[in-house]
This record gives structure tokens, sequence and C-alpha cells, in this order.
DNA sequence: TTTATTTTTGAATGAACGTTCAAAATGTTA
DNA sequence: TAACATTTTGAACGTTCATTCAAAAATAAA
């Protein structure tokens, strides 16, 4: 039996590079052909539509953002240093000349009105992604506090993602995080759960 | 000589709802038509194309945006006090059940890889409801600080009109407000100026 | 080699897209 | 009423859309 030319990551890949910047109805089959070098009939027989595609090219998005995160996290000397570089990481991702913000955001804000099953796949994937920050910052504050600050802290995210288009960044990024969320600031916070 | 039968800025209000529900490419024709009462050649006669009616619709939206938010200030007893009430009301609007956001930063998300002329025209909508704000601000605070805290203001709206989308909202709204805007606080602010 | 199973191929499909335009209708002006 | 300028009408246009499927190719197992 013939045996499949092409790896299904790759192309998922190549999906979401040009979903994510075209969007839902703005990217063509034809496009898609193009950029994965696949033909209808191997597309459709793996994908079985375009919204099949863009199902699976979503979720992988969402997953490797949540990867990203931890690393960064793991990463860095404290929990509240990773998140501070997580959010200078976005507002650099922003100077690229190709930058085209949140995969998942511009899918919530362009099938609102359109596709449910799609949209409750991005719904689930932000809830996850707040419930990923919530539990990190648990180990630094209160839970309480922490769903608080969760939830700042995706707003603050989402603002980042979509002012980053307009005009040019402030003058100090970092104090402009730090002005916005102050309780970023210092590391002292560290033992503000146990003190 | 034959008379229009319909009003122009009617049919840009009903344009308006379509586009900002469905997005660009998310619209056909056909919904314009129904929607507008509108045949093919009498829309295509006043409004050229559909690219047209999208940028007339764009630039109707964002003028009443500024509108809308000068008479909330000048309604309110101060402009810290207007402008909290401007963030209350976008939360507030979220709540209704065909909440869609904002036309300007759908727009924005969606045609970033596609449409230039549409774009230019996105981009300077928003730099004149930001220095629209600014000029707000500087009755308060000094030029400076204005124009920080008019970035601020604009990132955290972007921020509420995409995270409206998701979860419910914050226990406490006004809170939650203040917690990330603090110099929204006290109308003692109002003498900051000039102390 | 043969058989069985899977995958690729790519022309073809019908539907929906944005748009056009000649003819009819409309109402003002002379 | 006649001449006119303007607007409406809606069938038709060519294009692009997502999708299909019968035939060909590919490889594993028998």
């Amino acid at each position: 039996m013939a045996i499949k030319k092409f790896d299904v990551d790759v192309v998922l890949e190549q999906a979401i590079n040009i979903f994510w910047q075209y969007g839902y109805h703005g990217t063509s089959m034809q496009q898609l052909l193009q950029a994965t070098g696949l033909r209808p009939g191997s597309l459709y027989r793996e994908f079985e539509s375009k919204e099949g595609l863009y199902l699976l090219a979503l979720s992988r998005y969402a997953a490797d953002t949540i990867t990203t995160v931890n690393a960064r996290i793991q990463g860095s000397s404290s929990v509240l240093d990773g998140i501070k570089s997580i959010l200078l990481d976005l507002f650099e991702a922003a100077k690229a000349k190709d930058y085209c913000g949140c995969f998942l955001v511009k899918t919530q804000l362009e099938l609102s009105a359109h596709n449910e099953s799609i949209l409750t796949n991005v719904s689930e994937e932000f809830a996850k992604i707040e419930a990923n920050y919530c539990a990190h910052l648990k180990t630094v504050f209160s839970p309480e506090i922490s769903v608080q600050y969760a939830k700042q802290l995706m707003l603050i995210i989402f603002g980042i993602r979509v002012y980053s288009y307009q005009s040019e960044q402030p003058a100090d990024i970092k104090e402009f995080i730090l002005s916005i969320l102050p309780w970023l600031k210092d590391d002292s916070n560290k033992n503000i759960k146990q003190g």
C-alpha cells in the first residue's frame, strides 16, 4: 500500500502560517494547497475540509502557546520574572514587519458571528491559558489574588496584542508594563504568600 | 429626473451592522443588499464597490465613537469620572448577547495582511481616538503624563474589547478597572496639574 | 509476482462570489 | 407636454470558491 508523502505536523505548521495571516474567510484553499504543496484530494483525505484543517491548526497553535509560556517561566529566575519577560517578548514580536497578532484572538474576532464549533474551541483554549497563568501565580500569591491577577494578565496581553498594530511603542516598555501591572514589580513578592 | 429612494446615512448604518458582525470577507454583497434593501445597481452607483461601502461605514463608525466618548466625558462631573464610566460602559456592552467588539479592532485584525488602503484608515482613526483622550487628560495631568496615560487607556480598552468575549466578567468591575488604572481612582487628581 | 490496501492525482463540479449594464422608470425643468 | 438628467432594475457576467471522485500510482503483505 502507498505511504504518505507529507508530514502532517509540517503541513499543520504551514496552514497555521497562512490562516494566521489571512484569517479563515480570507484564506483560499488554493493558498493552502500552494503553501503545503498538497493536491486537493490529499488535503481533503487528511483533514476532511477547510474547517477541519483550521480546527487542527488552531489547537496546535494553542498548545504551542502554553508550551512557550511554561518554558519561559521555567527558564526564568522566578515566576514573576518569567511573566515579565513574556510580556516583553510580546512587544518585541510586534516589531516584526510581518507581525500578525495572536491567531486565537483573530479567530475569536473574525468568527464570533459565524462558526460556533470553532469558537467553543477558542474559548476553551483561552480558559486553559488563563488557568495555566493562574497556576503559576498561585506559587506566589494567594488563590484569590492569583485568579484576579490572571484575569488582569489576560486582559493586558489582549491589549498588547491589539495595540501593537498601532503607533510606536512606549519609550520604556518595561516601565510601561510595570505601571499597569505593579505587582510584577519586585521579587520580594515571592514571599507574599507565606508572609 | 429621478430621485434617490434611500437615505445614505441609513444605508451606512445598516452596512455597519453587517460588516461589524461578519467582517469584510465574511460579508457577502447579497447580505448587504438584503440588509439595505438596495439593488446591486443602486448600491454600486452610490458606493462604487464593496470596499467603498466598507470604507465609508468604517469612518462613520469611527466618527461616532469619538462623538460618544466626548458626550460621555462632557456629561460627567469630571474627565476622569467620564473615562471611568466609558470603561464601565464597555464592560456593560459586552453583556449583550450580540456583542461583537469594536468594528475598528476587528477590521485591523482581519485585514492586516490584506488591504492597505483600509488599514491606513484604521490607523488614522485610532490615532484620532488616542489624541482625543490625550487632549482630555491634559486638562488634568501634565502633557507628558497625559500621553502616557492615553497609551495605557487605549491598551486597556483593546484588552477589554477582546477579553469580554471570554469568560465571566470580574466580580467587581469598578475595582478591577481601578486596580489596573489607579490614576483614575480619586478625583483629587483633578488638581495634580496645578499642584 | 500477485493481491490487497492506501495514497496521490488533477480535471471537473456546482455554488457563490463581486460586479456590470442596457433598458425601464422617475421626476424635474423648459 | 416634451425633453432631460438621474436613478432603479435585475438578469447576466466571468471568476473564484470549496469540494469531489474515478483513475493511476505506490508499497506492503501473501
